[in-house]
This record gives C-alpha cells, structure tokens and sequence, in this order.
DNA sequence: CAATATATGTGTGTTAGTCACATATATTCC
DNA sequence: GGAATATATGTGACTAACACACATATATTG
C-alpha cells in the first residue's frame, strides 16, 4: 500500500466519521430535546445535574462550553420549570448549588431513556462481536479527542452512567 | 453469554457511541463554525450547495432540517456576506436557484479542510486495518439511521465528495 | 379557466445564547 | 488585619438563528 492510498483510505474514513457523527447527531439531538421541551444545552445541563448533584453555576457552565451568563440564563428556564432548584452551596457562600428537583430527576431518566431508544436499535445491528470491536474502536477516537478532566466530564454529559460500565476515557485516576 | 449480558453489552456500546457522537460533534461544529463566522446550518448550507449548485430555497430546506422560513433568512444572510447568490430557476419563474459566488466556494473549501483536519489525527490513531474495520461499522450504521433519499443527502451535507468514495448510503447525485 | 398546489418572501415573535457591567464573597499578599 | 485581587453570581441590553402566520407569484390539474 502506498503512502498516497493510504492517505486516501484514511480521507474516506475520516469523512465517513463526519458523516456518521452528523447523522448520528441529528437523531440524538431530536430524541433529547422533544422530551425536554428545551433546545440547546438544556437537556444536558439536567444529565449532567444527575451524575453530579450541587454542581454550581461556574462549574456547569464549564462542563456545557457555555459562558458564564449564558448558564445562569438556561438554569434561569430550569428552575421556572420546576425542574432545577438554586440552594445555597456547602462551603462558599457566593456558590448556588443546583440540584434536580423531582420532576427534573424524573426528565432525566426520561431523556436519558429516549436517548438509550433511538441508539439501541443501531447498535442491535451488529453482532455481539462487531459492537465489541466498534466499542474498542471509539475508546481509541475518544481518548484522541479528550484532553482534560473537564472535557472529559463535558464529553459524558449525556451519558447515562447505569450504561457506562468500563468507561474508556474517564480512565483510572492515575497521572493527568 | 446470557441475553441479560447481551444487552448490557449493547447498552454499554449504545452510551459510548452516544458519547463519542457528542464529543465529535462539538470538535467539528467548532470548527466548521469557527472557519464560516457563521453558527448553525450556514457551514452545512455551503458544503451542500457546492455538490448541488442551483438547488432551490425548498430543497434546501429539506436538506438542512430547517423551515422554508429559515431557510429564506438564513439564505439572506449568505447573499449579504457576498458567498451565495439568487439566480432565477430554469424551469420554474416563482423558484430561485442559489449558487455559491467565487468567496462563497473559496469558503466552503476552507470548512472542508478545517472538518478534515479535525478528524484526520483521530482516525490517524487507528491502524490501517482499524481504520478499515470502522468504516464497515460506520457504513452498517448509518444505513441504520438513513431513511429516504433527502435524509441521506441530509446526512452527507457536510461531505467533502472528494474524500466520500464508495459512499455507503447515498445514491447517486447527478439527476435533482 | 377555475381551483388548488407549490415556491418565495415579509412582519412579528421566541429561544438560547452573547457582552458589559454591578455586587457579594473568598483569597492572597504585604 | 486590611488592601488588592480573584472568583461566583446575577441583571440590562443586545444578537443570531431560528419559528409561525400570512401575502404574493407562478405552476399544475380537473
């Protein structure tokens, strides 16, 4: 194999991953916010609230890549759902810690479950075998893209942690 | 192996997919975004009326997911930036046909080569075998998600039709 | 040729953000 | 123990990128 085609077979894969990742996007994107109710960073902000509750306004806004001010807009919406509520953080008094109200917990799993509904029946496609392979394979693209922890939350933002057994980016704690 | 594993296995890939579609998505909507000065479809809007010039407000809609209202405006705002220009239709007089003006196609080159560039060190981390290997999987994947003919031009909207060889969902472009 | 369907575009509204700025609390450095 | 500085939240004003309701122009069909 020459250096050119390979090259070229790496080119096709390349743009195949976009391709992918964009139609793929699409339909998370569509499961994730008709049951929200909300667009944009909404749904994640609540995944997010259940993997770590009291999670602050700062902290939050990191993990979604929004600004500042943009975050306490979204938890602004959220808490006039009813589904987030602002209490006084443990150790710092200029600190909001947001925590999922009920019926925000309750969208969670419902949005989480959504998510889950329109990716099974891809994934049940393949084989027992080629999922494994297809698993080990975006384990190696998704280290590539992590960098540090916070991105590393930022990516599991819509994760649902009951599914993510042997997470292959939130690696052991060893050295960063 | 149990039909119980089976699913957990299945759920543990469907997350990881689910995750790694997230974190790639953000990589390259960064980067398409970053390139065009323009936030939403308007990176996508380029890239597909580069393989199919002349394409109609309408069909464009469809292609990008948006309403023939938004699509009228976002058109707007290419035509005021000088990268596309309302031509009439050849057939049809209520219709217009857009088509990229010389920025608008030096443009869309650029989002293409900061997409590829975006993805080209991740799939580089894979042999070549590898790389192979997640073609096919992609490939069986997204003949999952597509469904009629628009949806697949959809997905391929950000394609760079030089690097989509033997391209696993789409037929054909030629007749519109 | 009348009725209907299709294609574009305008006025108005909404959502999800942004930036600039103000306030309150922590932290650090003499 | 202050004073300077950094951090965290929040408000006012604005913008981008959409959506909906409606109007107009052209095609198509019965």
């Amino acid at each position: 194999m020459t250096s050119d085609s390979m090259t070229q077979d790496s080119l096709r894969t390349a743009n195949l991953l976009g391709a992918a990742v964009l139609g793929l996007h699409d339909e998370l994107r569509l499961a994730v916010e008709t049951r929200s109710g909300h667009a944009g960073e909404a749904p994640a902000a609540l995944s997010a609230l259940g993997h770590q509750p009291g999670l602050s306004n700062d902290a939050l806004s990191r993990l979604l890549g929004l600004t500042h001010t943009g975050t306490v807009r979204l938890a602004d919406r959220l808490v006039a759902d009813g589904l987030v509520e602002r209490r006084p953080a443990a150790h710092d008094r200029r600190a909001v810690a947001l925590h999922l109200t009920a019926a925000g917990e309750t969208l969670r799993r419902q949005i989480l479950k959504d998510r889950e509904a329109a990716l099974l029946p891809l994934v049940s496609r393949l084989s027992a075998r080629e999922q494994k392979t297809l698993g080990t394979l975006l384990g190696k693209l998704l280290s590539g893209v992590s960098r540090d922890d916070t991105h590393k939350l930022r990516i599991c933002r819509l994760c649902d942690s009951a599914a993510c057994t042997r997470c292959p980016i939130l690696v052991p704690v060893s050295a960063e």
